[in-house]
DNA sequence: GGAATATTAAACTAAATGGTTAAGTATGTT
DNA sequence: AACATACTTAACCATTTAGTTTAATATTCC
């Protein structure tokens, strides 16, 4: 039997799987973290990191994809900056799951519900 | 020169990444937005879909692992329920960015800063 | 013009992803 | 006992991922 086509070629270019998977990535959310505190050009943000310039390129390019980050070319230096949007786009979609999760703590006697977090920003 | 190994085998179990990962789905994302209604078992939650089975099985497991969710079983039914304490987790990491989006909104004169959003949870 | 610097592009690779079908494993039902 | 139901497991496959090294492309400096 000819066996099928296991996955549409044109698959998902769905922008909140571009966006979570660009998140889902620890070296990517690092250079989230850092360019949070200030742009800064790609050789200054890969030196943190013990893998190859290319592979860092390859990670901001996959950031920028997702409309993490915005890049502005300077001569042969690509400055790097935070786009705030796509972030609000997670708590936009998180949003209707957090009344179940603050339910669940209160339930639970937790009374963290009024968020009393907000902690300085850590690179992970 | 004997090429040397690419990527360290016992690569990255970040529950983080391991989060992200699980919503980097549309399926999965759909399959929590189900169970943010109510808990549902296995073949209920397959039934809109256009996919196998054993996908939807896989697609559990995975958010399975990351922690979304959890499973009783009860004789030959496995009732999944949505976990909170993840989606908390994923909160907890955007916030210390939530000052940098809703500054940068409020700059772009947009006063959208008080979050005047919260829908209906709708499957996506 | 030529060398150094900043960065991407190309070609390769091992491993992981997301799907498939077919086979297993319990548990109910008759 | 036999059959149906509700799943998971296994084996397979194409594509994507995340890294590598080497090469190419601009730009700046002397």
């Amino acid at each position: 039997m000819p066996r099928q086509a296991t996955v549409p070629p044109g698959a998902s270019p769905d922008p909140l799987d571009r966006l979570f998977h660009a998140l889902a990535d620890r070296t990517r959310r690092k250079l989230l973290a850092q360019l949070a505190l200030r742009p800064a050009k790609v050789t200054d943000l890969a030196r943190p990191f013990r893998m190859s310039l290319p592979a860092v390129s390859k990670h901001l390019r996959i950031l920028e994809e997702a409309g993490l980050i915005s890049r502005t070319v300077d001569g042969r230096v690509h400055r790097m900056t935070l786009t705030g949007e796509p972030l609000r786009q997670v708590e936009i979609w998180l949003d209707p799951f957090r009344s179940y999760w603050e339910e669940t703590l209160t339930s639970l006697g937790t009374d963290l519900a009024k968020h009393p977090r907000r902690g300085r920003l850590k690179a992970r």
